[in-house]
DNA sequence: AAATATATGTCAACATGACTGACGTAAAAT
DNA sequence: ATTTTACGTCAGTCATGTTGACATATATTT
């Protein structure tokens, strides 16, 4: 097998390597899903539904504009799981104080139970991950992914994520 | 404010790392495959033909079965993917030379033209990021995305990811 | 040789979660 | 007073996943 391309050269294998990170990542990200899946099928929710209580959990009384804007999707997208949710008594709406057209999102306290219970096992997948592989490479993991993160908007993602 | 949660409470900081770890992982998903996805859907595929390219182009002659367990679908959702990209021509089957009940993947010509151009913008994000993080990032990055492949697959994941 | 198991294909029905386009309503901004 | 904004909603479509049932060819086992 005298395949030019791996012998002595470093674009192959850049290519190479390259591909290895694009599949460890899909790997990743499909495990890394697969157990909130599992749980939120229990309550005939999905991934969209997950998404949403992961998020307006994480910003108490934000606004579903805000949330439209995280998850790139339609506001015709959203409402069916958002609606299905406050139907459900798992999220609930509040008018805006300072401009009442917007109708700011909340858990409820279902909503709340219901986040822990998915976002616990996530956190336990991510917990060992990080723990098996150490500090340094978590600064790694954190760099890497930051650089992943569409440049025109990553500033705006990152202050959503380490937002106090 | 005198938040319990955020005044010197080790175990709130863990959780609240952890939960970063996730938002970043989302948000890097989310971009990491915002490229292909708006290449292919001038050819009206979506991501799912992607992922068959993908793997296909990296495992020429890989059987039906092998693709199914990667890609972790019904045969009858890749079935209906696959004729589609096999009637199109990005795809060919031959059957298995040992066991004749294999169906064999490849792809053609016009297959690896159009999946080196997906891959090439998905390369060139990765490559942009790698660059910029620096390799003992690019270490961490691996580590900690192995670690998130569910621990019974591990292996096999690894070696399909790192096969020569 | 006959029975069974495996690899694959296919039909049909259905759920989820995305999309586009059009229209409506209340409140804010100009 | 008019326009813009934030949000909701109706209707139709598409992509991609699911389950279940059944068929066919080839390998494997008894």
């Amino acid at each position: 097998m005298t395949d030019v391309k791996s012998v002595n050269n470093p674009l192959f294998l850049r290519e190479e390597e390259l591909r290895q990170a694009i599949e460890l990542l899909f790997f990743a990200y499909r495990d890394f899903t697969a157990g909130p899946d599992k749980i939120l099928k229990d309550y005939n929710f999905g991934r969209a539904h997950h998404r949403v209580i992961h998020f307006v959990g994480r910003n108490e009384g934000m606004t579903v504009s805000e949330l439209l804007d995280i998850l790139r999707i339609t506001k015709q997208s959203l409402n069916r799981v958002l609606s299905n949710l406050i139907q459900r008594g798992f999220v609930e709406q509040r008018q805006g104080e300072e401009d009442r057209r917007q109708r700011c999102l909340y858990l409820t306290e279902e909503g709340h139970l219901l986040e822990q219970k998915v976002s616990r096992v996530q956190r336990e997948l991510v917990a060992n991950a990080f723990r098996e592989a150490g500090g340094e490479a978590v600064a790694g993991y954190r760099k890497v992914l930051t650089g992943l993160i569409d440049e025109t908007n990553r500033d705006t993602a990152l202050n959503r994520i380490l937002k106090t």
